[in-house]
DNA sequence: TAGCTGGTTGGGCAA
DNA sequence: ATTGCCCAACCAGCT
């Protein structure tokens, strides 16, 4: 049996290591690699301009190798539900294959279309590539529930061996086949849009410091591995927030858009480990990759995960709602160089280190400015070139003590925290003079930060301590189960039940025994 | 079970 | 320059 096979580009925007493409050319007559520009991901809210250019570079870095292997691209707009029964019937696809997202809009999104093409009768093939590890495997191992900590998660995923090994790329001869009908209208009807029709902003964005593609997230890599012994000494709190040029690799954008595979890199850091003396997680390179799947798992298994309320692992806090504090944050006029210049960073280059993400949201949140973590992560979502849900949601959780993280005691100094890496202010001044916002008309600092961040040390005690009295009050909340007030039952938490009813695309996962005695909230 | 330990990355001061 | 302690005292997981 050949087919006409749809393979489904979201991210993943790769040749290597996609299993699921791999799955699409064994048994395949005509092929056509699609990528839909779905507008509820790809809106004003979600795409500042410069996580545009870093799409559009990775969509023609796609293009550009699928040539080669004699194919194209095929981009088309609108929601992936009216697009894909018009492309089934058009196309006459019997074959339809993509990689697994456990992002909640993209489960929904996976299911529908999962159910379309089976009414269409096309067949449909995911596969687990974006991750080093299958989620739902890690919470059934950790008796249904996500880890909440990075050492239990290591524990779990030792259990679990080492992750997969990843697949190769095509080649042509995988292609003897196969063949891509693509006309002479191709460009017309399936082309790359230019940046100036996707995006509303008109400000012209600065140096591309960070180019997207496949091509250059391996040939980044290579760069990297090439300094063996900085691999194997890398330790992550002793690189800094404000060197000139980054102290960390940068190759966290083309993980997130999967132009790099989290296991081609797994493996290659193994690869320059062996044999030598080296770091260890969490602070090593490889501990980086295992944040990433410790913040996947509880986004996957924790409802709620990228809000503050119905979220049962997170500290209910009365933040602020104060749009001009927030604006002035966002817009790197809070009147402290050292934020003002990371902000100002974030804007202009997309990418700022993950010590300085720590400085901006501690001011935004618990240390200074009081405002929900929810509104930093909309910022970050929008201007991060590496904005990831699931570690996007986690890192705020975290930093603003949410979740994870408790020792809301410890406050970054907007001015101190910086100088411990940066005495003379160079990068400072180096965003200053980048900057379009920062400049000669300095404001004052918005806030005094020594009297307030102490006092809001004591109005997060009074969060933790509401937090306690109502785990002490309804134990099962603490968990994430709902407790039944009419007749005392306990219900599962909503990540329970959507696994219950199969919370993957065309797959029934039922919730195992196993899984239901450990819970203790039950017996 | 209750107590203990550890927690990727705080600040500020003393020695 | 680096280390160690105090500040006040959190939670999750382990024993």
């Amino acid at each position: 049996m050949t087919h006409n096979c749809i393979h489904w580009f979201r991210k993943g925007l790769r040749l290597h290591d996609n299993p699921a493409l791999v799955s699409a050319l064994r048994d395949c007559k005509d092929l056509y690699p699609v990528f839909v520009l779905d507008p509820h991901l790809y809106n004003s809210d979600h795409m500042g301009i410069n996580r545009w250019r870093f799409l559009v570079g990775c969509l023609h870095d796609l293009d550009c190798s699928l040539r080669k292997l004699k194919s194209r691209l095929f981009v088309l707009r609108g929601h992936p539900e009216d697009v894909f029964p018009e492309l089934f019937k058009k196309w006459d696809v019997t074959k339809l294959t993509y990689e697994y997202d456990t992002e909640p809009y993209s489960l929904s999104r996976d299911g529908k279309v999962t159910e379309l093409a089976e009414r269409h009768g096309v067949e449909v093939v995911y596969k687990i590539s974006h991750t080093l590890y299958d989620m739902d495997r890690v919470i059934e191992e950790n008796n249904g529930k996500a880890p909440l900590t990075y050492n239990r998660m290591q524990a779990i995923l030792k259990s679990l061996g080492p992750p997969k090994k990843p697949v190769p790329a095509p080649t042509l001869e995988d292609m003897n086949e196969i063949k891509t009908p693509y006309t002479e209208n191709h460009e017309e009807e399936y082309g790359i849009p230019p940046l100036g029709e996707l995006c509303e902003d008109t400000a012209a964005p600065g140096e591309e410091k960070f180019p997207g593609g496949e091509e250059e997230a391996l040939r980044r890599l290579d760069e990297h591995m090439k300094r063996t012994a900085w691999v194997c000494k890398f330790e992550k709190p002793q690189t800094s927030p404000n060197s000139l040029s980054p102290s960390t690799t940068v190759l966290s954008p083309y993980v997130t858009f999967g132009c790099l595979s989290a296991r081609t890199f797994w493996w290659r850091l193994a690869g320059g480990y062996q044999g030598n003396k080296h770091s260890s997680p969490p602070v090593s390179l490889h501990g980086q990759l295992l944040w990433r799947e410790f913040y996947y798992a509880a986004s996957v298994g924790i409802p709620n995960f990228n809000k503050m309320v119905g979220n049962p692992v997170c500290t209910q806090v009365d933040w602020d709602s104060n749009p001009e504090l927030l604006a002035a944050w966002r817009e790197a006029r809070t009147g402290f160089p050292f934020i003002d210049a990371i902000m100002t960073q974030l804007r202009q280059e997309g990418w700022i280190h993950h010590l300085a993400r720590h400085a901006v949201a501690c001011f935004l949140t618990r240390g200074d400015l009081w405002i929900n973590w929810e509104e930093g992560q909309k910022v970050f979502e929008k201007l991060l070139l590496d904005g990831d849900w699931a570690l996007n949601a986690g890192n705020w959780l975290w930093l603003s003590a949410s979740a994870f993280f408790h020792q809301f005691f410890r406050v970054y100094s907007p001015v101190a925290f910086g100088k411990k890496t940066d005495k003379n202010g160079d990068y400072i001044n180096v965003q200053q003079a980048a900057g379009c916002i920062v400049g000669k008309d300095y404001p004052q600092p918005i806030v005094k930060h020594e009297e307030i961040h102490k006092k809001n040390i004591q109005r997060m005690k009074l969060a933790y301590a509401k937090r306690s009295s109502d785990a002490a009050v309804s134990p099962n909340k603490k968990q994430g189960w709902t407790t039944d007030t009419a007749t005392g039952t306990a219900a599962p938490p909503p990540a329970a039940t959507s696994l219950m009813s199969g919370q993957r695309p065309g797959r029934v996962q039922p919730l195992t025994l196993t899984s239901l005695n450990s819970n203790t909230a039950l017996l």
